[in-house]
DNA sequence: GTCTATACGCAGATAGAC
DNA sequence: GTCTATCTGCGTATAGAC
């Protein structure tokens, strides 16, 4: 894996820098958040001068991008093989546990995340947001033989804003349990869209 | 305490330009979020100058401030009025079905509170932010003769973030019905932290 | 109270030497 | 690839005339 630049460079690692920057960028939107990630700070932070920043990387908003796509990819992949790794009646409740526990266990992600549809103005497809989830109810409710819940927007609206809400908290307050609130978030899913009824209308 | 400076200038309204501008501080925030909310651009909207704004507020950064507190003050006061209004076993529904109900009557309202932390960078004691709907649970439960629950804080988190998810949604999608959605999340608070058991364990 | 003119800082980005 | 120097734009805020 050298990744030396002569002649013979391995065509598989020229953006070393690239991936520098994008490393400084994460760290530095994830402990001040995206106004402290500027084109100057980014290059003291990672030894270098403005104008070589924008050597490896065409402008500070591009930068900006490739930073979060790389944590949502990271999300994804985890939280995906957890999903995947339980059964269809559970992966529901695996997703929020996972979604909670990744952003524990990597805390400068959280703002990376949780900040960009606000500073990257994404106003983005609402539904990417809902849909991956609302589908894991449906499939545990017909894995449990249930029949068709009410509303499964409604229901993967409330679930991912009340993990927002729980990873929020710990953010503000790190010594806040969040491991055993996605425990609890996770069994209240059982009690309603998991349940015979599902949501109802009164 | 009279504010008067010219003859005979009512008493009651000295800060008739400060109101203006908050107001118009409001309309930009709430359409097109705080990084519009510039002082040459609050300056246009309110037909003056840049010079003649900072005549009547100290700076923008207090404008930006005063906005949000009004906007807050007029949150609490609606929806405090409509938790008043219902009984103790009730005001956990009521609580949610006014805070969702009050930023679909009032949509610039919307992004003025809810970018609020992140653009006025207030970490805020998080204690305020869901302890008065965790106080209200608790009476919900003792009104019901219920035991205590088990985790009121989270559960308060959790149901400030559904309440959150669902007005992101209607923020972006104004088609999206959020005043069932609130009738459907009040409905599920009953099968769960105002159940007997309450949120469990597992 | 209102204006024009101006100062100042900081952001992103480019030019061109080495 | 890296640098210094520079340009340009936009943001806040002030000075001082009317």
């Amino acid at each position: 894996m050298s990744t030396r630049r002569g002649p013979g460079r391995p065509p598989g690692a020229p953006a070393a820098r690239r991936e520098q920057l994008i490393a400084v960028t994460i760290e530095l939107v994830g402990d001040q958040g995206y106004p402290a990630a500027t084109l100057g700070r980014i290059a003291e932070a990672a030894g270098l001068s403005k104008a070589s920043v924008l050597h490896h990387v065409p402008s500070v908003a591009e930068l900006l991008a490739a930073a979060y796509e790389q944590v949502l990819a990271s999300l994804v992949a985890e939280v995906g093989a957890a999903v995947e790794d339980a059964s269809a009646t559970h992966r529901p409740g695996a997703y929020v546990i996972a979604m909670i526990g990744y952003f524990r266990e990597h805390p400068r992600h959280t703002r990376v995340a949780s900040e960009a549809l606000v500073h990257l103005g994404r106003p983005g497809e609402s539904r990417e947001r809902w849909e991956p989830l609302a589908r894991l109810l449906e499939q545990a409710r017909t894995a449990r033989r249930l029949p068709p819940a009410e509303d499964l927007r409604t229901a993967a609206l409330a679930i991912g804003g009340a993990i927002d809400g729980i990873l929020q908290e710990q953010q503000i307050d790190p010594s806040y349990d969040s491991a055993r609130a996605a425990e609890l978030l996770a069994g209240a899913l059982e009690t309603t869209v998991l349940s015979p009824l599902g949501p109802r209308p009164r």
